[in-house]
DNA sequence: ACCTCCCTGGCC
DNA sequence: GGCCAGGGAGGT
């Protein structure tokens, strides 16, 4: 299978091309696109004549600081994704917030669900938001394996769930939860607080292995593309999943049928054998 | 610390 | 037609 080149859509290729950039106009089709700001209007009146700077992300929020002190956030929900186009290109169906810039490159959001947002915050909408209220970054500052411990310490839940759970730890969806368990050798179900200091240890490292697989791949495109790379290209991590979406097959490393099962209104993947 | 709901498209 | 889907907020 050929290997993608590596690819971090944040830095290596949204940031390119939209630091220094000049928003010049910002149009949001899907009005639901700005519930998250409390006054609509201000999407596009904070964002255009401002340049852009940092181009950055916390957890699964994308955070593009513009000058002024505002803050520009994305959120691709379940179904959303950036592509960069060029104004005049033509648009995909579902495009419902594109961002123009003095470049003539566009930021467009592709999102047919509407379950993303965008917003442009004052540092006081930030502490109010749930930006304010996110874990450590998954990626960037996962906790050392005794805070991680610590933080699952009370928690009776279910670790799969924990993971799940921005407060704690920011980054981790759905997907990547159920192959960090299989890389760790742990039950979804087990409570949280149950796991022992070395299974902590291999919860980290497979969180980390986990994230660092997806980015080498390009993500995880499941057959309904709602996911691409924002050229436009597929991410190839799908072909390398442990566990999601496999239900029945045989697990890689003991062959074993994979089970599904629903835990707290999400599909849970494990290989009953390898997962205890 | 749970469940429900928000949306639309695709598949059975 | 019904069910499912990578997420998160809001209400209880």
């Amino acid at each position: 299978m050929p290997e993608l080149p590596e690819v971090e859509t944040t830095r290596r290729s949204v940031e390119p091309d939209l630091l220094d950039a000049v928003v010049v106009s910002a149009s949001v089709r899907r009005p639901r696109m700005l519930r998250r700001q409390p006054h609509a209007r201000d999407f596009a009146d904070r964002l255009v004549g401002r340049r852009i700077g940092h181009v950055g992300r916390h957890g699964k929020f994308l955070k593009t600081e513009l000058e002024g002190d505002i803050t520009w956030v994305t959120h691709l929900g379940m179904s959303g994704r950036v592509s960069l186009a060029r104004a005049g290109d033509p648009e995909v169906a579902h495009t419902n917030v594109i961002v123009g810039m003095d470049s003539g490159v566009e930021f467009r959001l592709i999102d047919p669900r509407t379950f993303g947002f965008v917003a442009a915050y004052t540092p006081e909408d930030l502490e109010f938001s749930s930006l304010a209220a996110l874990g450590p970054d998954a990626l960037d500052e996962l906790p050392s394996s005794g805070r991680l411990h610590a933080a699952l310490e009370n928690r009776s839940a279910p670790i799969k769930p924990t993971l799940l759970d921005q407060r704690i730890l920011a980054g981790l969806g759905n997907i990547y939860a159920d192959e960090a368990l299989s890389r760790a050798g742990i039950a979804p179900q087990r409570p949280a607080q149950s796991l022992e200091r070395p299974e902590v240890v291999r919860l980290r490292r497979a969180i980390k292995g986990t994230l660092a697989a997806g980015l080498r791949y390009g993500g995880t495109s499941l057959d309904d593309l709602a996911y691409l790379l924002p050229d436009g290209r597929a991410g190839e991590y799908v072909k390398r999943l442990r566990v999601y979406g496999r239900e029945g097959e045989p697990c890689r490393t003991c062959g074993t049928p994979i089970r599904r099962e629903v835990l707290r209104q999400r599909s849970t993947h494990w290989c009953p054998r390898c997962q205890s």
